[in-house]
DNA sequence: TTGTAGGCGTTATCAT
DNA sequence: ATGATAACGCCTACAA
């Protein structure tokens, strides 16, 4: 047996220091114990070649009694391969957000990756920085989350460097950079049907004044929906004019083509419902409501639950991951990717058939 | 110059591979740019021995031509240090856990970390193999957030290597792990005398039902705090024989000893203010509405402000990740740390003087 | 089937 | 001050 590592052992901790860290088992130790070479006991453990039974059983014992796992940073120094996941988000604000990295971190975690977390807290000055960072871990794929059109020029970085990067709700996206996103047109078209089902002809929708730009797409796939069945959109910012969304609801229930459904954010349902009581409205026998649920959280924190259009972040970021980790082993997908089936209509107790007029 | 890696390198790329990855520039590259040894160009960049200036120069230089970034799997390797702080979350439902990493993300960037992010989804079989992966990082520290009291075994495993692990809200410590807590003392007392100022006697805490378990030790501070100022203080939650907010604001409301102020988690707020002017009282004239705001995403979320007790999440992690850090750098700390001035009372339009009976 | 040896990219030790 | 060299822990061609 070798002896070298046990001298080398002596020499860094043979002097007992309370700061100093127990020397981390590694594959030697193992072999070691097992009376083993390494590479055979580095063979038991991957399985890339077959060893003897009862030697690959010595192995997993030692491995048991010592505690030993394999350094993933050796493993991935020789094998040029991180198993590292970056995910860069530009803030860390919308618990959407939250949502992606517990998915994204699912599936990276199934696939054996894991995941580096960055944000640059919306402030671009700290892009150069933090991209620098995550291409030094080596990262094997980059998950890129952020509300611009355009894609930073730091990703250069990666691109030269032959490492897949995927984006969600980039307009632009840029050449061999695959552009991953969650189809919402099923789940909208559902719920303006259904409501248009219901008798209801007019849609107010209440943008989120402060932390949610929501995709292109999605306003998109409302103007067709609505278009489709001929119901009348009218969309009102709460930042307009530094509008409450009190006021907003008011003047549009006062307006002379008042809408029968709001659609607002699930932050703001509690406000707009609220609001359309103040007005001696009812909900939902004269107005009804409708939201946009991205969250698990917003989904739980409201004790009367809305009738939602239900976006599941997770999976969204669940699939993101398996895309990645995909155009990591197998090369990238030719063209980009469109994931189905994430949005759906969920009535609930906040709509109802609209009023006779 | 050597030319032995020109050499493997024709081997490993001689065959152009659509799917093959450029080889990454190394430090020998960036050397043999600028005509000197590796030594020397390891010395140029991490500055640990002085080099003559022009040296150091080119070796700036080609670095820069050739976009040279340090790997951080050999760094860490060599130095055993992977600059990588492992968080680990029983489940990711909450908007205060997305402040938290934002919080800690910022400050482990600033000490030139990276953050490797993990959830079990609220699955506590999946601990062991999230523990034991992150352990494969070796990263050089762990961030535990959990609701429970007690620790987890899997921990000895970081214990043992002398990784040093840090928690929050959690009771019962263990020996040798310190517990970062915010002392929620100052701001939940500034409350508490602000309203006893105003003449209330009596509040009520409605409780999450859901997603969150306050810390205990903010249940204490109020209870102490409420007893210093002789105000009655009442507890109910929710869940309890599956009553709505609303229900028990009416309840309250019409008991005898109705409180003059709801405490209320910031998602129910808005409910909870509803709940009071659908049984004919104004907010705050008849009744002032006080919630606790942990996460930036509920702060923003409201449109009409209600008063607070701030709770800046994002200072915690960032200086539960400043904690870890010293400790990976300086050895533990003796004792556990509570973290200060986390809390503060915020004034809002939802408060008012309690009404004369 | 098993062991030996070399190298992944970096830093630290040792001569020079 | 600089350069050759030896690790760090792991995997894998190659030799036995």
């Amino acid at each position: 047996m070798n002896g070298g590592r046990d001298h080398r052992t002596d020499l860094r901790y043979g002097f007992p220091m309370a700061t100093e860290r127990p020397r981390p088992v590694t594959l030697m130790d193992v072999a070691n114990e097992a009376g083993v070479s390494v590479s055979t006991a580095s063979r038991a453990l991957t399985g890339a070649r077959r060893v003897r039974g009862d030697l690959e059983a010595r192995v997993r014992t030692a491995v048991e009694t010592l505690g030993y796992r394999p350094n993933e940073a050796a493993r991935g120094l020789r094998m040029a391969r991180t198993m590292t996941l970056g995910v860069f988000f530009h803030e860390l604000t919308n618990p959407v957000s939250l949502d992606l990295i517990d998915g994204l971190g699912a599936a990276a975690h199934e696939a054996r990756y894991s995941l580096a977390v960055t944000s640059a807290r919306g402030d671009r000055s700290q892009y150069a920085s933090l991209f620098q960072h995550l291409y030094g871990q080596r990262v094997d794929g980059l998950v890129l989350v952020w509300p611009f059109g355009e894609l930073s020029a730091h990703l250069a970085l990666f691109v030269r460097a032959g490492i897949p990067v995927i984006t969600i709700r980039s307009q632009r996206g840029v050449p061999g950079l695959p552009v991953v996103s969650a189809d919402t047109t099923a789940g909208i078209t559902e719920a303006v049907n259904a409501l248009a089902a219901l008798g209801h002809r007019g849609m107010t929708v209440i943008a989120h004044g402060i932390l949610w730009t929501p995709p292109a797409s999605r306003r998109r796939n409302l103007d067709l929906a609505t278009e489709a069945v001929g119901m009348r959109l009218r969309r009102r910012s709460s930042r307009d004019a530094g509008l409450t969304v009190r006021e907003i609801v008011a003047s549009e229930l006062s307006s002379e083509d008042a809408p029968t459904v709001f659609l607002a954010p699930y932050a703001e349902v509690g406000e707009v419902i609220e609001a359309i009581r103040a007005v001696g409205k009812r909900v939902p026998e004269d107005v009804s409501v409708v939201s946009f649920a991205d969250s698990r959280f917003g989904a739980a924190a409201l004790s009367e639950r809305p009738a939602v259009i239900d976006v599941d972040s997770f999976e969204l970021g669940r699939r993101m991951a398996q895309v990645l980790v995909d155009a990591i082993e197998n090369g990238p997908p030719s063209e980009d990717v469109r994931i189905q089936g994430l949005a759906r209509w969920v009535p609930g107790a906040t709509v109802g058939p609209a009023p006779h007029r």
